[in-house]
DNA sequence: GCAGGGTGAGTAAGCACTTACTTAATGCGT
DNA sequence: ACGCATTAAGTAAGTGCTTACTCACCCTGC
């Protein structure tokens, strides 16, 4: 995750920055599992093979230790933060004006990440329970953004016709619906996927097509 | 919630099961603002106006307790546990075929409840994460119920070739997606409602029109 | 030889939970 | 209507353990 260098189980010494990158990624994975509350020093410093005292070296405190966890995935997500970044195909089929690629790319993009990223996607909603003031900072942020980027294309599709009379913002809502509740099930409620099981490519095609025929303008007909 | 006629501030004695009511009512709010292992047997105590000892008169363990609050909400739900059930606009509408009807009446009925019931939400959503069992067997069982009978109707409007041929739990996922998220953005990560403010009827409304073209076989016409 | 990675053994406060005890209500026989 | 036993509501002051956090002091590789 944050690096991957620090897998090695290095018993001995370790310099400095590596070390604290490690405490990072443990301390990571055990608040995305147990949240803030539910887990100890003592319990990040036995994950990185180091005494608890290693742990306050590194960070003054635990709010500290967490605050630099936000800190460091801010950072670390760079290109891939918006799923539109680094999407060729989604940003072609906006140039192409083909609204169901769009919204596939999209889709599919965002389901990808959700599913390589469980502990983060646990953390955001462990902080966000929490009220813990950094992680709402991010989250508005990026949904925020991903509001204005989608809303706009939206309008754009509507100023030609394309979609119907609607406030663009419902149609981003509904579709991130789609794709957040999706995620979610697979993350905490059907981790087994008992109810539903389709992988991400039928169901970001899926939810494409949901939404697309939900404010086109004119009956959609499905390409196959 | 649980009762409340434990409103009263109560300085002195009180009979067993009043004080019982109003230490798992604390509880329940505690526990849905903090999760479980952010709130302390004190804090429940000195909500509830007694001593700690009190707590574990009640209630054997801070477990138990937990077990307790989900068991009372179990059974207080009664009829309304449902969105279909004491909602007969929405079973008139299955009646008579109105498809539109009965997407917004269930729309509707999930968004009021969804703010009604704000604590109970966050509470499931702490108890998912943390990963207790009685939480995920009352989620399972509820949203699996509503997979069941929402999947139903669209399978039966499906073989009255009013639908397109698609997974019914696919157009209940879809559908569930958009309300509860829509619900989690107006309870955890936008209740200021900067980013969309509509009332629940607007977006029950919204929501019902954008799941029926979206599954609808034939071009959807809305009446206004 | 010394900077810096690393620790063992703390500390004070906080945790879930218990014990030994006091106080207020409720019968109930006379 | 009274005294008195019984019971239930309530608590102060612990129990042993865990928590976040500290400090004095080792090593070891360069």
């Amino acid at each position: 995750m944050i690096d991957d260098l620090l897998k090695c189980d290095h018993h001995g010494r370790m310099p400095g920055d590596q070390r604290r990158a490690q405490i990072l990624q443990s301390a990571f994975d055990l608040f995305s599992q147990k949240g803030f509350s539910g887990t100890t020093t003592k319990d990040i410093a036995r994950r990185s093979g180091v005494s608890e005292a290693m742990v306050f070296k590194h960070f003054s405190s635990k709010d500290e230790l967490y605050a630099a966890i936000l800190e460091a995935k801010k950072c670390s997500e760079g290109l891939h933060k918006y799923p539109w970044e680094s999407n060729e195909p989604m940003l072609a089929a906006m140039e192409a004006k083909d609204d169901l690629g769009v919204f596939y790319h999209f889709a599919r993009q965002a389901l990808e990440k959700h599913q390589a990223d469980v502990a983060f996607m646990r953390l955001l909603f462990y902080s966000a329970l929490e009220e813990h003031e950094l992680a709402e900072r991010f989250f508005g942020e990026f949904v925020h953004e991903i509001y204005r980027f989608l809303g706009n294309y939206i309008a754009k599709r509507q100023a030609d016709g394309a979609f119907r009379k609607i406030d663009p913002r419902i149609v981003v809502r509904s579709f991130l619906g789609m794709l957040l509740h999706h995620s979610l099930n697979n993350i905490l409620w059907d981790r087994k996927r008992k109810i539903l099981d389709i992988d991400n490519e039928t169901a970001a095609k899926s939810f494409a097509e949901m939404i697309l025929r939900g404010a086109a303008a004119v009956p959609f007909t499905a390409a196959t």
